[in-house]
DNA sequence: ATAGAAAATCGTACGCGTACAAAATTTTTT
DNA sequence: AAAAAATTTTGTACGCGTACGATTTTCTAT
């Protein structure tokens, strides 16, 4: 088996894609996210437009492979000075993505508000959204609340539910920067409180340590 | 004053405009909605293309147009069958307001999922956002359960979170239509009934006759 | 009626994303 | 090593939105 030639060819390949990602990160930073452009970033490795299409598929992919390691990020940041109590825990990754949206609208816009054009097929769509490290980080949070009795209902509904009432929040401050949130941060924090108020069992008290700082 | 000749001159503009918005409207069902263009609008209607920038300042104008009838026609919709108890009109509204960004994803996405590229000043923009038939409407039902003393909180807290959180679940099964939501009107009644429960005074009981049906 | 001002309409041109097919290059087979 | 097949790269071209300036039409003031 040519193991090694095809291995070969697809990390050369690997590579020349992670070079353009590289431009177009650098394009972004010198010109502004809308000076990101097909001709601009052939022409900056020296390929003909044309030649960027045997990388992605089109320009839409590039936005999405720039947005990843945004995303990325966020998974690492949020990772971090995580809160050992699990609701405290479920609050710190919500208000990481929030803040995430809101210091990162185009990324943020082109994951969470941009209709997919390559589904592919249905199947590698639904892997693709859940393997976004935000939600994932969130769907162990709420896993972690739930074994700990502070949630009550079904794990996916419950995730489901945070994660799209929080993403209203941040779209909608992200459409409308005019409308009268108030404080967008105060807002995004009022929005947590809320939807964890809806899925908190009834015993658990009005609120805990975390939901009073910041 | 020439008032007349003044506002003459007004009115055919405004009936060239929406001759426009007629011809954009035909082109739609025609051709779908990216068959859609300044070149074929303005063929159609026989025009120059670059006269259709006498009456749209672009083409996003042209699209928000086309949004704007629509949802004037969710208003007239939602505006029927609106039940009596405070409560239940302002689900009936959130449904309607759910259930017509399902059928009317390009111009729900035009209108909440857009930036709007011409913000005019602060002040018009924040105007514009507050003109949205159906958050007007919505923001009614909130004062009257206000009134009632069946919500607690601001009134214009409630309301945002209220539509946020809804504008949240439309525009995630919009963008991502094959993640594991299940039935699309169910999990939007599960959002209305749990965003509601955050809002909801403590004494309500867990569900008013509203909840039960659909 | 006529000259001047104002507004509406249009022709031209640019850069864009990208479809399509030819050309160049690389890999595989003989 | 040579031929064939596959893959990568590119040239050309289309329709798009729209900036800019010229042109035509309409209104106003004399």
């Amino acid at each position: 088996m040519p193991i090694t030639v095809q291995t070969r060819r697809e990390r050369q390949k690997a590579e020349l894609r992670s070079e353009l990602v590289a431009a177009a990160h650098a394009l972004v930073k010198e010109e502004g996210y809308e000076g990101l452009t097909i001709r601009k970033l052939a022409k900056r490795v020296g390929y003909a437009p044309m030649s960027v299409y045997s990388y992605f598929a089109d320009k839409q992919e590039i936005l999405i492979a720039l947005a990843e390691d945004a995303f990325a990020q966020l998974a690492e940041r949020a990772g971090r000075n995580q809160p050992a109590e699990p609701l405290d825990a479920l609050r710190h990754g919500m208000r990481e993505f929030a803040a995430f949206g809101r210091e990162n609208p185009n990324e943020y816009r082109t994951i969470f508000m941009t209709p997919k054009a390559h589904e592919h097929d249905a199947e590698t769509a639904a892997e693709l959204e859940k393997n976004n490290p935000a939600l994932l980080s969130m769907r162990n949070c709420v896993l972690a609340c739930l074994e700990a009795g502070l949630l009550k209902g079904d794990e996916h509904a419950i995730t489901t539910f945070l994660w799209t009432t929080v993403h209203g929040a941040i779209s909608a401050m992200i459409t409308f920067p005019q409308y009268s949130f108030g404080d967008h941060k105060h807002y995004a924090e009022t929005v947590i409180e809320l939807a964890l108020t809806a899925v908190r069992t009834e015993g658990a008290g009005p609120l805990t340590a975390g939901a009073k700082s910041c």
